[in-house]
DNA sequence: TTTTTGCCGACTGTAGACAATCTGCCCAAA
DNA sequence: TTTGGGCAGATTGTCTACAGTCGGCAAAAA
């Protein structure tokens, strides 16, 4: 009658349980569920760059006790999410300049491999869902649909680093995809590079599917060092245009709480 | 008289405490200090892959409560070292071998970055020092000091990435590295293999004072490939001979820890 | 007015207690 | 002898309490 006598019986995959609601509580604990959802609020922008995690206030929010929410803030500490200060509290991290360009190069790194391996290895089954994805991005550049545009770019690159077949090559990967994803909100609304970006993905398919390594690798290479350049420079500019109007719009932007740690200031001043 | 103050009064550089005691107090709670020394101990060997970490057990033997080290447990979960299972508790990871594999070769991109980059970049200063860093080891090789080449070999990897300037890629290779370092103890025995190894990275350094990044690049590259090579097939051989022979002293060995959880039994099953 | 000092509220760090779950063992029944 | 049920010990999940630290405010001193 219980779990373990459940699991025999019942002829299922042996990963999972026999109810989904069973399975999830033999899995997922009070941590992993705070996890995932601070995880998600963070990705998301709810919970934005700088903003103080209190404990009490959010274990009051989300119904539960501070433990669970402690162990919690160490899981996306150590995913490099959030900042944990002695005696001071959590905060939201901040991914500075310098830190965005270093994981762009890791990434277009990479993302090499990626080609590389999948102009070796992909099926043809792979490549017609891949072509799929690029001409549902087209699709969102004729709509001028930014915001979908824009998932479908993650879930294409993630989709293609899943795909060379490297699973820990694809769990770095993801890894720093969140983190940039902290670096200044990522520019949604820069609409007229869409079609830049899109065409760039019908060349690292066609590069793939040719077969040819050195080809595939420089066309992913290539692409992510071109939205690198892309997205540092539209938030260099933003930054100086911000800079350059010191109203007090701007300043309560700058400092978004009055709580924030030193060194959250000072890096903001060397940005 | 508060922190603040003192901070204020005495011209130190704005990071440090005037006592390093007190930048102690300020920096380090328990948990860091758990965390670091559980890795230590997980890293050295001390905690085998596979065996079962006892919160209580623990929490007595570091004289602290249980919260601390399960936060430690989180930060270590995170990191890859350790995992975590509901209700049954946390137990030290054991690398599989196609993950080991997996490793090794993003280690191997990585490492090619690294070469480029030093090949652009490199000071004489800092080429004097990875020479001397060379020199060592083959003094080590000479002295059939397998240990202390070991030790040495990775000081030296280390400080190439390091050297690179990328620290988020010096950050995620050290991540990778530490994982490594689970997969079935490295062969420290092999020692008829240093000569191999330390011939090559008289090669590297050599393709890096060229200042030739493809070279640079390539020569890192294929070096650790090489060492994935030696290490897997090492291995490969020494679990086929174990195997072989299935002894009560073989038996013990492979189930260190009679509580181990049934994914570590399937894993070494599939392995 | 400016600076310093002491106090207070808020929050984090750590410990201990209680509840829930798992695992192994024993015993009874087939 | 084997199988199934149930009890007991051990261990983990979660919560609450207490101690320590930080930051700000106000009163006092210069």
């Amino acid at each position: 009658m219980n779990a373990h006598a459940a699991r025999g019986a019942i002829t299922e995959s042996e990963t999972g349980s026999a109810h989904p609601t069973i399975a999830l509580l033999q899995t997922s604990s009070l941590v992993n569920v705070v996890h995932a959802e601070l995880e998600r609020m963070i990705l998301s922008g709810r919970l934005a760059p700088g903003e103080k995690l209190t404990e009490l206030t959010l274990a009051a929010k989300l119904g539960i006790s501070r433990g669970p929410l402690r162990e919690a803030f160490r899981m996306l500490e150590e995913a490099g999410l959030v900042r944990i200060t002695k005696n001071r509290g959590v905060f939201v991290r901040d991914i500075p300049v310098e830190e965005a360009v270093e994981i762009f190069d890791l990434r277009a790194t990479m993302d090499e491999l990626v080609g590389r391996k999948l102009a070796e290895n992909i099926t043809s089954a792979q490549l017609k869902e891949i072509r799929g994805m690029v001409d549902a991005m087209e699709k969102a550049v004729k709509d001028k649909d930014a915001y979908h545009y824009h998932l479908l770019n993650l879930k294409f690159h993630d989709r293609l680093v899943e795909l060379a077949g490297n699973s820990k090559l694809a769990e770095i990967y993801r890894k720093l995809i969140k983190e940039l994803s902290l670096f200044r909100r990522l520019n949604l609304e820069d609409g007229w590079l869409m079609p830049i970006s899109a065409s760039e993905h019908r060349l690292i398919v066609k590069a793939i599917a040719s077969g040819n390594p050195d080809a595939a690798g420089k066309a992913m290479f290539e692409h992510v060092m071109d939205s690198k350049t892309r997205t540092i420079e539209h938030n260099l500019r933003r930054q100086a245009a911000t800079h350059a109007t010191p109203t007090p719009a701007t300043a309560k932007a700058t400092a978004r709480d009055k709580s924030a740690p030193k060194t959250a200031r000072s890096r903001s001043a060397q940005g």
